[in-house]
DNA sequence: GTTGAAACGACACACCG
DNA sequence: CGGTGTGTCGTTTCAAC
């Protein structure tokens, strides 16, 4: 994991499509060094995939919602086959708390969502919060790309 | 917004370094179709960008984070540059509820997180919401693509 | 949206440090 | 072993329809 390693997920955070001979040209070396490489990362698990970030309001998904939700222990073994079939359920993390799961989901009006809480209600107490405004959507971390770090598998 | 851009946007959620081509196959028209359209969904904001989802856990950030803050509304002029500029914010939303922001993070180890957390501070009271484990991990929403949809600009 | 030609980029190989 | 350079193939792009 030395500092053109960092300078390529870098680029691929910033850019996904961009091409390995760009690529190769901001990071001084050959294509097919850069094309190495990125299957090496893909391979290690520290580039796990590359994704089209959209607009969700512009596709009539107007509502983001965070869910905080007191998972009832015996109904542990039917939640995770739920949270991974909704598709609306962007993320779902199991946290520290007077909550266990916190999810982040989006539905395109106050009405489905408050369905949603509702069949949700079967696993726990939920609390929401809708989301009025984002400041930081999303992005990926910017890596410090100027001194080598060592990873867990390189 | 016709069932051949909803396939598209559903493929580039999965795959977003898919080339036109395979697109263009999938959808059974020309890649200059294919690439007229992406241009064009990207000029209206429906694609917002391209980008690589990294394990952080895998390049030391072994610690994630969900942060309730309640921001001081004296301090929200104040609040705005400094989420931006924090790189370890991943994500910021203002929401309804007894705290108005969410912040995701991620961090080295819990004490980096705790001195962010000392930061934050100055800006409002904080509750910080540790991960532990993560079922939806930041996906995509799989859009319905057997049916044409109306968006706010086509 | 389609086609065809030209430009471009990606991949596979042999070679070099 | 990881990088370079060339050649070939596949892809993207542009013009014309």
């Amino acid at each position: 994991m030395d500092k053109t390693d960092l300078k390529i997920l870098n680029a691929l955070q910033t850019d996904a499509r961009i091409s390995l001979k760009s690529l190769a040209d901001q990071c001084f070396i050959s294509s097919p060094a850069i094309s190495a490489r990125i299957t090496r990362l893909k391979k290690n698990g520290i580039i796990r995939d590359y994704q089209a970030n959209l607009n969700y309001e512009k596709l009539n998904y107007h509502i983001k919602a965070y869910i905080q939700l007191q998972l009832d222990p015996a109904k542990k073994e039917r939640f995770y086959p739920f949270v991974t079939t909704v598709p609306n359920i962007l993320e779902c993390d199991c946290v520290t708390g007077e909550y266990s799961q916190i999810l982040k989901v989006v539905f395109e009006s106050t009405q489905v969502l408050d369905e949603f809480v509702n069949r949700l209600q079967k696993f726990g107490k939920t609390s929401t919060q809708i989301v009025f405004s984002t400041s930081v959507t999303n992005r990926g971390l910017k890596l410090p790309d100027d001194q080598d770090i060592k990873s867990d598998n390189d």
